[in-house]
DNA sequence: CATATTTGTAACCATTATAGTTACGAATAT
DNA sequence: ATATTCGTAACTATAATGGTTACAAATATG
């Protein structure tokens, strides 16, 4: 199976953050997202504890950025979403059958060598790249 | 979210064919791994469909690898699988918004680098590796 | 202060993927 | 001929996901 689309969704708000001077409603980052406002909300909820980003309720309220686009690398992004690794262990392998007893222990590290892996390739990017990329694509049209 | 356990299951079920110079049947490995025959069946025709395995149906039939168990990469195993990409885009955004109707594109690019770099590391390791690592931590028992 | 705006959150629903299970047909060894 | 084993369709239970409604709480502004 495949990830959730929370990740998506959340790069795609940050990016309407880091695109904007004044703080953005859920409310307007969901129509750019093609969502609804309370999903908007409870994704970002993730972003808001790991201080990525402030919220204020309220009239001229909205989300806005924490800290330089820049300054947030999409490593720190996913994993403030809490996913679970991708590569996901079975279940109950039978203990006294020789390689059920043990393979646990190697798949732990051959999944979380691989999710090292996918991390340090999120680690080389942030909204900025991002932001960036989108404004180089916009322009080529 | 995470994958689904086919990729543990399967691994596991190469690694048991990698150990036995007999076939094995889909009961014998559903019982190491935990879980019915039929599951084992269907995880496999993957693998089947790809080379890596053959079966055989009736008396004294069951599964065995097509190919040495160092030439089996988990890149290539996992690829088998079919499954989605780990990361996954959201669907519609919206393409009048400047932001929204470039995002996908980036992102694209972003989440194939993050798949390689899982496919690579993947890539390091053949079921012979693991099976000595299984034997390895069989024996520090 | 009254009002409109906006977030926070719980609750519920529909959809989908997954894995477990049953059932039965077909192939094969002995 | 029989027991064994795979192939596959069908059904079920469970869980995750995302969309939606509803309402309380916070806040800016006239």
């Amino acid at each position: 199976m495949n990830t959730s689309q929370r990740f998506a969704i959340t790069i795609h708000a940050l990016t309407l953050l880091a695109d904007s001077r004044q703080p953005l409603t859920s409310e307007y980052i969901a129509g750019s997202v093609d969502t609804h406002a309370v999903v908007i909300r409870r994704t970002m909820a993730a972003l808001r504890e790991q201080g990525l980003v402030e919220s204020k309720p309220g009239a001229r309220g909205g989300w806005k950025l924490k800290r330089a686009p820049g300054k947030i690398h999409l490593r720190e992004v996913y994993q403030s979403l809490g996913e679970e690794e991708v590569l996901s262990m079975h279940s109950h392998p039978n203990r006294y059958c020789p390689i059920g007893g043990n393979i646990r222990g190697v798949l732990e590290e051959v999944f979380s060598s691989a999710q090292s892996a996918l991390l340090d390739s999120l680690s080389r990017r942030t909204i900025a790249d991002v932001l960036r990329d989108v404004h180089a694509r916009a322009r080529r049209r």
